[in-house]
DNA sequence: TTGAAAGCGGTACCAT
DNA sequence: ATGGTACCGCTTTCAA
């Protein structure tokens, strides 16, 4: 036989199986995707060469030559070590991955310049939709998403009038109510320990919030911190070391989230500071290390999976067609505990 | 001027481009590419159609026609509220970035048939290359990674012989050094608390190099438990408490990571049980909740980030054409804390 | 410096 | 049931 042995790594065309099946390049189409219109042999023969010879269909030139999108979905989100953005997108890949989607990752931390190149580059080859954290982007962005017409989902920050759709919650009247809850627990003198806020950085937007409902109360936010750190256990741990260096007095401090809550908690605690007699303190985000923490911490219930669940669900109704409600706010609870 | 307004929103192909700046596509497509063969007056002309349609290339084609592959690289992970890979795609997904690649994400728990289905699709989109988790892949799975002759990173278990290149660091060795390191303690009658063991799962070599160590040592491991769950705090508090229900006299537990460890902890204080004095406890890991916990852990430090980067950085290099070392190590190393 | 033609790997459409 | 042809958007090749 002359037929060439199938372990050479050069990719398989159709033509290739077609000819090695004697049938046509559209016969052995037809075959491939059991749309009707072959013989039974025929398609036998044509498996048969598809099995041996190892081929892989282009997907890209399926999609090329029929003007379609490829399945991606461009995510951007901030970085991954926050650990909210971790659950988000945990969220959003398993169901996209349900429906045939696929996750195409974006860590653009909160830099709209970043974020504008990332997504060009997505753009240019031809995502079904882009799912996009915060409301801040770029002008040439926005005008390109425009251009490319197709669903954009921004999440994480509410945002009334979106390009397209979003999901996510308030979060300067979030950080307002941490503020006003403080201030009805008769706590005036407060801090804030957080990392660094780009422009598109919705803590910032809490902290915003939370400075203005103490103010409103008649108390005051002495000290803020940003750390230019990820919003984790240990910047939580030293920024409260430099928060309360910088400043006395101050009462109760209101974190980013629950695990820098937890590292300025071990500090206090290391430094003989009683929970909540000498200071209070209140996390963000109802993280998973709340769940074993041995006091119950003060914290924002938000959920952060289910966010996530309905960024993509948001794109997926739209790209099928189906009615969609372009808003929706996911809201957040405040949960008392015993750290104020 | 009959110029069409540019802001309806059908694509805007390069011959439209070419037609409205009056020249050839060909001409615009060496303008676009920067690429030589045209007057400064042509590129002005080409420039100013490009930004005025917001014309923006597709990139599917381009590479269709130039077979050449996409930019993105499969990558595919158990799960993100596993700590550990969150750190690893954050490694990979940066590198990268920096280079001009974007992550296609699978999210396969370890689960070699939903590798598989994975596989197969991101294959038919011309990936640059693969990063895969683990040594166990399906056989279909490596035949057709073997045609596809794309160069496959196999990271975090490491594999002498891999099909293409691995990083990663040996789960079995490092399960044994903490088996005789608590052996060597003076611990003989042990327990471990992890996840569902799914078979590419690395864990599971970490038990079995754990138990084999043990055994050798005169000990036993009396009760292991794979819960199906994910491997953070609190399945670490109340497998913890499952373990402890069911058997007596252990005394000491290896956990499949520190969160689970710090969740085992709390349990076993809550219940008025002395660590080490009563019980010893071991993570794994060194995630950031050490970093501010109020005891010092005995556990085992990897770098997770570095093993992303290096993974990515291994494809990186052969997707250059430079040389590459097939496999490499990332090492572990154990730190004697205070809960042992 | 510029352009015309062929073709990348499939599919739609129309014949047979 | 099967095959021929044109074409998707762009690049390669060759000619002017």
């Amino acid at each position: 036989m002359s037929k060439e042995k199938p372990n050479n790594s050069k990719k398989i065309s159709l033509a290739e199986v077609a000819k090695a099946a004697g049938v046509s390049k559209m016969t052995a189409s037809r075959v491939l995707r059991n749309q009707g219109g072959f013989s039974d042999s025929t398609r036998d023969r044509v498996m048969a060469e598809v099995e041996r010879l190892g081929y892989l269909p282009n997907r890209m030139a399926t999609a090329f030559a029929a003007g379609e999108s490829s399945p991606f979905v461009g995510v951007s989100i901030p970085d991954l070590r926050n650990e909210a953005f971790s659950q988000i997108l945990e969220g959003i890949d398993h169901k996209l991955g349900t429906f045939g989607h696929q996750t195409v990752l974006g860590l653009t931390r909160n830099l709209p310049e970043e974020e504008e190149k990332w997504i060009e580059k997505i753009l240019s080859w031809q995502p079904a939709g882009m799912i996009l954290t915060g409301r801040v982007h770029s002008p040439k962005a926005i005008s390109m998403l425009k251009h490319a017409a197709i669903p954009v989902v921004e999440m994480w920050d509410l945002n009334s009038s979106p390009m397209d759709m979003c999901v996510g919650l308030n979060h300067f009247d979030c950080g307002y109510h941490v503020g006003r809850f403080l201030i009805e627990k008769g706590y005036r003198r407060l801090g804030y320990v957080g990392t660094d806020h780009g422009v598109a950085n919705a803590a910032q937007s809490r902290l915003e919030g939370f400075q203005k409902a103490v103010a409103d109360g008649g108390g005051d936010v002495r000290h803020h911190l940003c750390l230019n750190d990820i919003p984790g256990f240990y910047p939580g741990y030293y920024g409260t070391e430099q928060l309360l260096n910088a400043q006395r007095g101050i009462e109760a401090i209101f974190f980013q989230n629950d695990n820098m809550a937890v590292g300025g908690y071990e500090f206090c605690e290391s430094h003989a500071l009683q929970i909540p007699q000498d200071i209070g303190i209140v996390g963000w985000g109802d993280l998973p290390v709340l769940s074993v923490f041995r006091k119950k911490m003060t914290t924002v219930k938000v959920r952060h999976v289910r966010l996530g669940q309905l960024a993509a669900e948001k794109l997926l109704s739209t790209l099928h067609g189906s009615a969609v409600q372009p808003v929706s706010d996911i809201g957040y609870l405040t949960v008392p505990g015993a750290t104020t």
